[in-house]
DNA sequence: GTTCAAGTCTTAATCGATTAAGGATCGATA
DNA sequence: TATCGATCCTTAATCGATTAAGACTTGAAC
């Protein structure tokens, strides 16, 4: 590919002196500022934004009016979220900074689900800030002027679940099946896990590596023992590690043999940098397992350094199904998500819930394998045709 | 690509009945609540929360204490919202739905900046809903409970935007120069739509068609004709609009006989319908200007499908440098845009403005032509090399 | 000429906190 | 012992709205 680069503009910056602060005369007007302006109470005013029919059209047209004319923009929102009881927004809570979190395609796709459902309900969405949970984090989930949160994947013992369900507002969990009382939302992990392993074995696997997602929160990347698979606390990786034992149990290897290594970032560089590691063991694997297709990845780039063509030479399966999955040489084998339907369903049963309505308490939605071309049979020349 | 696919776990629900409404008895504490059960008054309470060095230690240690055996989560946010005037968050208004901000890389980087900003300063991002621009939409921009908003590529008349504006809270614009009083962070639209239609006009193309995006949001699709480019009122739309004219008048070529195909959506569907569209016409262009990557992602299939090489038969230019632009094939020609600084910027313009701080009231991007094998001389065989 | 309902606006309590200013206590200093 | 400065807590006003219940007016029905 021919790149060449031109600069056409370069930064330019006009500085601007800082605001002077409003003074007392030029405050902005209240409810009050507008009764007083038409001689009439406060109530009448507030009737005329939210219950028409309590007060004549000819004067609620001339509240408006004033309204217009003194520059008040409507009733305070969080004066009336104050007195109503209710913020007008739902709340999300994710493990990760925000800012990586628009750049993991997978929270974005649940992001789109959630808000989706959020504007339906007129609702808006608050992402509130939040991960190296420090004081700091911890007091941005509780000081979020929001009526629920939706929770996405953290570990069960993570402060910053605490804090949030110390508010007792309504709760819907994604990815974090089990524990909690919340609502939740999740795919079968384990199953999902069996069923991508069982193809690598029913494919003649017999010599695998695993390529996995945090365990628990402590950001740590290497090889995983099985004390720490024991004390793995996020549910997703704790699933799908399950997953993969049981489909290499059944198939009679022992699963002690299988080396774990633990990506301490969903990235393809960290995907990248573990699966070298696994491929420099003694007797190499054939198949990597990785928890999700960022990591995989990340393995095909690795197998393509080390020289390996896949899936001749090694196999490689992901899971997500993220959008890239499909363009990526080999085209990769994963598991599909329905992201987007997890994060809708997910806000559905928030606004439910707020609304006082029935709402499932657990949705399981379903996955499919998606077998691509990056996984055959060991030594075999392609895919089969 | 071999795709086979098989269904791991369907739907699955249980269902729960409603909750039934909280008593008077078991209403959530409040500060008055912490308050009586010490014998101390709520300001204390309340100081024990917010100002640590007013109370003895060990009269602290014991309201939080009391706090969380009566399980109070600490002062209510729309409550202290209220009273100290900050809500604490940052909105987001965006010209389309929530939904689709998602979908777009454009917007979804854009997003990404803005969170740093904001998680740097400790603030929540609240995603306005809005779109269809019904009084419901206005009202949630009205009712949004945030201390500025960013507002991104809308239209200057554009009733979301009046209605943010009559709150006459901090505002930033993103890519809307011109008209507003506020601060805002912008490319410069006509110079690097120039540049990149002299790359084409430099490589002896003579005969153009244009890709559009909408130039007014009464979202509609079809040639625009020269009124319709008057009235263009998305700055972004009018700014490229006016660079590829630039260009190619200076060129010698009568703009009238340019055809510009406005989308109606900036999706690679559109574009590819737009691009047919062109390449029917008499005498075919041999060279299209598209305004965004999406647009020119679908003009690279339109030209496929009519059975055209580009950029032998015919050469395709974008606009935005999406990750996926790099990746198409032929890799695009295109502008690159800092799109995560933009957002960036924004959001620390904003976080400044909160402060009272001095802050740049105009700030420019550099953009880059970047120059991949989308584009050749007409006629040429390949790209030169 | 009552009575009544409908329509229109007001009264007054309330949502849950923050904060400047003031009062009480206490040991230390002169 | 009177004075002073800290330290610790309380008083009371305030943020900007919502809403159930009540009061007043008016016209119609009986």
């Amino acid at each position: 590919m021919n790149v060449s680069e031109a600069i056409i503009s370069s930064v330019s910056v006009k500085p601007t002196p800082a605001r002077r602060r409003a003074g007392p005369s030029d405050r902005r007007p209240t409810l009050k500022d507008i009764a007083a302006e038409l001689g009439v109470t406060a109530a009448t005013v507030s009737n005329a934004y939210n219950r028409p029919d309590q007060l004549s059209p000819e004067l609620r047209t001339r509240v408006l009016e004033t309204a217009r004319t003194l520059g008040y923009a409507g009733p305070d929102p969080m004066a009336r979220g104050l007195r109503r009881g209710r913020a007008g927004a739902i709340g999300v809570l994710y493990a990760d900074r925000l800012s990586y979190a628009f750049k993991d395609p997978v929270a974005v796709a649940l992001l789109a689900g959630i808000a989706t459902a959020a504007e339906a309900a007129g609702l808006g969405l608050l992402l509130v800030p939040g991960s190296p949970r420090e004081e700091r984090d911890l007091d941005a989930a509780r000081r979020a002027a929001v009526d629920g949160f939706v929770v996405y994947s953290m570990a069960q013992e993570d402060p910053l679940l605490s804090a949030a369900l110390e508010r007792r507002l309504p709760i819907v969990t994604v990815d974090m099946p089990g524990r909690s009382a919340a609502p939740s939302v999740a795919i079968d992990d384990v199953a999902s896990a069996r069923t991508v392993a069982e193809h690598l074995v029913g494919l003649g696997h017999r010599r695998f590596g695993v390529l996995s997602l945090e365990l628990t929160p402590d950001v740590r990347s290497g090889l995983a023992d099985s004390s720490r698979q024991q004390a793995a606390s996020y549910p997703v990786s704790r699933g799908r590690l399950r997953g993969y034992r049981e489909a290499l149990e059944a198939a009679g290897l022992s699963w002690d043999e299988v080396p774990v290594q633990e990506c301490a970032e969903n990235s393809v560089e960290e995907g990248r940098a573990a699966a070298e590691r696994l491929l420099e063991r003694g007797s190499g694997p054939t198949a990597l397992l990785a928890m999700s297709d960022a990591l995989a990845l990340g393995a095909l780039e690795a197998g393509r350094r080390a020289g390996l063509t896949v899936p001749k030479d090694l196999s490689v399966v992901g899971f997500d199904d993220i959008p890239e999955a499909a363009g990526a040489t080999p085209p990769l084998t994963t598991v599909h998500e329905p992201h987007l339907e997890k994060g809708l369903k997910a806000g559905e049963i928030l606004v439910a819930l707020l609304a006082g309505e029935e709402f499932p308490s657990v949705v399981t939605l379903p996955t499919r394998l998606i077998v691509r071309g990056s996984s055959a049979p060991p030594g075999a020349s392609g895919p089969p045709r």
